[in-house]
DNA sequence: GAGAGTTTGTGATAAAATCCACGAAGTCGA
DNA sequence: TCGACTTCGTGGATTTTATCACAAACTCTC
């Protein structure tokens, strides 16, 4: 949720939130969902190390999670394991890929280039998992032009022409909380539907913009809570 | 979320997940207290705004939460509001404060320190929200001894030492996913019993060990399940 | 190729989370 | 003071999520 990763209504949290989603009654659950990218990195994890097939219960385990949850989920999209044997992990890999959609390379904008927002652009690990941040844009007029890794800062005044340029459908917003809803505005006034918020707000969007947050702070905030203190309260073990 | 915000059985949340947490039948539900970090920080921008109080219904439209959760959350731990009135707003901050234990500062150790963790190192928004970052350590010998801010890297070999200097019991881990299991086992082996993992990789840890993960494509795939694709997938709106 | 051992997929059941709806308490204006 | 309105806190119904447990399918050894 979360917490970012908010435990949101809708999108979440992951400390992140969740998104409502009232879809047919035969839609899948979003927190199996939100499972789903879980036991995608977690697969991939283990064909680096080699592995060829796995099952249910070794994946729970690895995850903390149980090995009826794992059946269950998957058996939502179809029977992809195979029985004595368990799951063959390059297959499994390809068809979670081709249920979440991230089977192909998702162009994204990216909205702030603070030290976050550098952090972000500077990240290897997106292109391998179905992203690749396009375009980089900051609202002050000194950061313009600057580089970061590949790209180059460009003004904010030209997210609705370079979002269609790239037909980008995903945003990332890294920028101070003060901004955060007028960046998603423009965002989704250029044709933005999916947004993934660093700043510690709730967004207000139409029904039809799918919000993801991450907040450090709600994480650490859900820990302390059970870090508990010295001076004898409860939430602790 | 876990995600990270793993929707992990236990902790993970998040695009991270959830502890579980086996305690007192009593307990207060993780997913309750998950909300309760979200309230704070809706509840610091309503006071930031010059407000004085709110209603479980305000609070509620822009959370995206039914007010009904709103007040049944917070009934767990007392009776804030009043009648015909709602909420005091710096009341019920200090309340929350208190139960999430962030009514002090929690130093914070952080493992790595590549352009995320330097990042997180700079950010200034944890000092008001009940954390400090302590003390920053690198695996590499050549960043040693470079500046981040305020502070000065320092080797990992001297995590031990530090934690207990400092009393920390948190440590945040923003190394890459092959080094973050071992950094994980150093900081418990020092007495760190809360982590916030940025690695996208789900940590074996003791069950005293709290962890929450953070990882954006964690929330990047969730989001493109229900993005969908020209191609008429399922999944969609 | 028979038998012991695995592992899946899934109905049925149990547990958890959310929502509903209402009594009680409080506010406000005249 | 009274009546119309607002809002909380909460028991209980409803909905959602997770767990259980088992038949069927498959593997592997001898």
């Amino acid at each position: 949720m979360s917490p970012q990763s908010d435990p949101s209504p809708s999108a979440n949290a992951s400390a992140s939130g969740k998104s409502s989603s009232k879809r047919a009654k035969d839609a899948i659950p979003d927190i199996v969902i939100g499972r789903l990218p879980i036991y995608l990195r977690t697969l991939q994890l283990l064909a680096e190390e080699g592995r060829e097939v796995t099952s249910s219960q070794e994946l729970g385990e690895r995850l903390g999670i149980s090995s009826a949850q794992i059946r269950k989920d998957l058996s939502h999209f179809g029977e992809f394991g195979k029985q004595g044997t368990g799951y063959n992990i390059p297959y499994l890999i390809r068809q979670l890929e081709k249920i979440l959609h991230v089977d192909r390379l998702w162009p994204v904008v990216l909205v702030g280039a603070g030290s976050l927002g550098r952090a972000i652009a500077n990240y290897q690990g997106f292109e391998s998992r179905g992203f690749r941040i396009a375009a980089v844009f900051d609202e002050d007029p000194a950061k313009v032009g600057e580089a970061v890794g590949a790209l180059t800062i460009e003004e904010a005044s030209q997210i609705p022409q370079r979002v269609q340029e790239l037909g980008a459908q995903i945003g990332i917003i890294a920028v101070p909380v003060h901004a955060a809803q007028r960046v998603a505005d423009t965002l989704i006034q250029a044709g933005i539907r999916g947004i993934l918020c660093y700043a510690p707000i709730t967004l207000k969007v139409p029904e039809y913009v799918r919000v993801e947050y991450i907040d450090p702070l709600i994480h650490l905030q859900h820990m302390t809570y059970y870090l508990g203190q010295a001076n004898g309260e409860t939430g602790g073990a």
